[in-house]
Parts: C-alpha cells; sequence; structure tokens
DNA sequence: AATCGGCTCAACCGCTATTGT
DNA sequence: GACAATAGCGGTTGAGCCGAT
C-alpha cells in the first residue's frame, strides 16, 4: 500500500554516523525540533533519508537517554517486564527511563536470553527448561503463580482500556499538551518505580518526557499493584 | 605477533499501525 | 471507504572490538 521505501536509492549515505552528521542532526532538531522526518535531511543538510535520523536521534542522540551499563534492578526489570509482554521493546522501554527500545532488545539478546538459558530458564516462556533442579522447580512456581497473577491483571487492564476508548470516542477528554492520549491506567505510582529504577543506577531524574522517542507512541501503562509487584522483587 | 572466534551494539530492513486527504 | 504518506516496531545484520590460542 502507502508504504514508502526505506531509503531512495539514490545517493543517500547509509551506515555509521560521522560526529559532523550528529551535529548537523542535534543543531536542527534543536532549533526546529525534529518536525517531518522525511523532510528534515535535506532541511538539515544530510544525506540521509528521514527513516535513519529519527533512528539516530531516538537511539543515540536524545539528550534524555542513558547509556552504559543495566544495572541490576533494570536487569530485573527486563526480565520480568519480559515475561509479561513477551517481545514487546518499546513496551518495555516505557519502564525503563532514559533507555532505548533497541538498547534493551541488544541487551536481551546479548546477555539475559543467555542467562536465563544458563540458569535453566526458557527465555520464551519463562518457564523452566526440563532437566532441572527442584530448586529451580519451586522458584518457577513462585514466578509462575506470580505470572499468572499479572495476567489476570493484564486481561482486567486490556478491557479497562478498551472500556475507556469507547468512553473517549463519544466523550473525548482533552489531552495533554503534547496531544497524546494518556493511558489512564498509567499512574504516579508506576513512574515513580520507574524513577526508583533510574535512581537506583545513579541517573534519576525523570521519565522520558512527550516528544520523540521509540515508546512514546503507545502506552502500555500498567496498574501500580502490577508494577508495584514487579518491582518489590 | 598473528589470527581466529565470540561478543557487542549501531544501524538497516521489512513490516504494521496510524494519520491525513 | 480508499488510498497515500509517515511513524514506529521488532528482527536481523555486520563492522569493530577483545580475549584466547
Amino acid at each position: 500500500m502507502g508504504r514508502s521505501p526505506y531509503c531512495d536509492s539514490s545517493g543517500l549515505k547509509k551506515g555509521p554516523w560521522t560526529p559532523e552528521e550528529d551535529h548537523k542532526l542535534l543543531a536542527y532538531i534543536h532549533q526546529h525540533g525534529h518536525g517531518s522526518w522525511r523532510a528534515l535531511p535535506s532541511k538539515a543538510g544530510l544525506e540521509r533519508c528521514g527513516k535513519s535520523c529519527r533512528l539516530r536521534w531516538t537511539n543515540y542522540l536524545r539528550p534524555d537517554i542513558k547509556r552504559g551499563k543495566f544495572s541490576l534492578q533494570e536487569e530485573q526489570a527486563i526480565e520480568q517486564l519480559h515475561a509479561l509482554l513477551g517481545n514487546r521493546w518499546s513496551a518495555i522501554a516505557t519502564h525503563l527511563p532514559k533507555r532505548t527500545d533497541n538498547e534493551i532488545k541488544n541487551y536481551w539478546n546479548t546477555h539475559l536470553k543467555k542467562k536465563l538459558i544458563k540458569m535453566g530458564i526458557d527465555p520464551i516462556t519463562h518457564k523452566p527448561m526440563k532437566n532441572n533442579n527442584e530448586e529451580m522447580k519451586v522458584k518457577s512456581n513462585m514466578n509462575n503463580s506470580t505470572l499468572s497473577h499479572m495476567a489476570q491483571w493484564e486481561t482486567a487492564r486490556l478491557e479497562a482500556e478498551e472500556r475507556l476508548a469507547r468512553q473517549h470516542k463519544i466523550q473525548p477528554i482533552p489531552s495533554s499538551s503534547s496531544g497524546r492520549v494518556e493511558s489512564p491506567t498509567t499512574s504516579s505510582t508506576a513512574t515513580e518505580n520507574c524513577q526508583h529504577l533510574a535512581g537506583e543506577s545513579g541517573v534519576a531524574d525523570d521519565l522520558p518526557s512527550s516528544g520523540s522517542g521509540s515508546a512514546e507512541s503507545k502506552n502500555y501503562g500498567w496498574p501500580d499493584t502490577i508494577l508495584d509487584e514487579f518491582l518489590r522483587f
């Protein structure tokens, strides 16, 4: 259908970004905002496609990105969120302040997946694989009961979201200035929990603000209880 | 010192979802 | 409602790094 090709083949640069390109992109976004990514490269004097610019910005140049090693808390949060959400990296990223979905995805594939396999846990189902000792079984049973509890919450949450979405259609609720419709289930407590996560690793401050970013488009807000339950571990 | 293999992560690719006309 | 344009997502790739031999 109307999908545009990734990049028009004609003379657009690919591959690693140079500091000069980064500077151009940063300077442009600083001055004008990104606006339409499609139009941005030519306006900013970049020989890149808009998609490449967007990716560079969201995964690397954004000022609200924390780089470097994942803390233990972040690691645990990813494991638990992955158990619930699966490979929905952007959804997981919404609960990890300053981390991009790409970064989380990479970390999962290179570290956490292997770690779980080593521990005898299936990284897809998060259930123990065959040939495990009793200790593993006990631990996983605890985990499974928590997960089934969380699954119930997820069902309830989805139903509530659907209901509210219908209500919004009938009687639209004024949204925030960014125009983004906040999920009613996204709570300040959840936000605080995420801040707690960031704080543990020494980069507190705030959640990624509205604006660009991979996590911005969809809000997979969770009820307080679920996040509380996660983050107690 | 050379080279080989594994690991990491930035970036690409192809797809779907959303928005605008 | 149909179509086009754009944004966003998740899987995959490959260059570069680093430790082992």
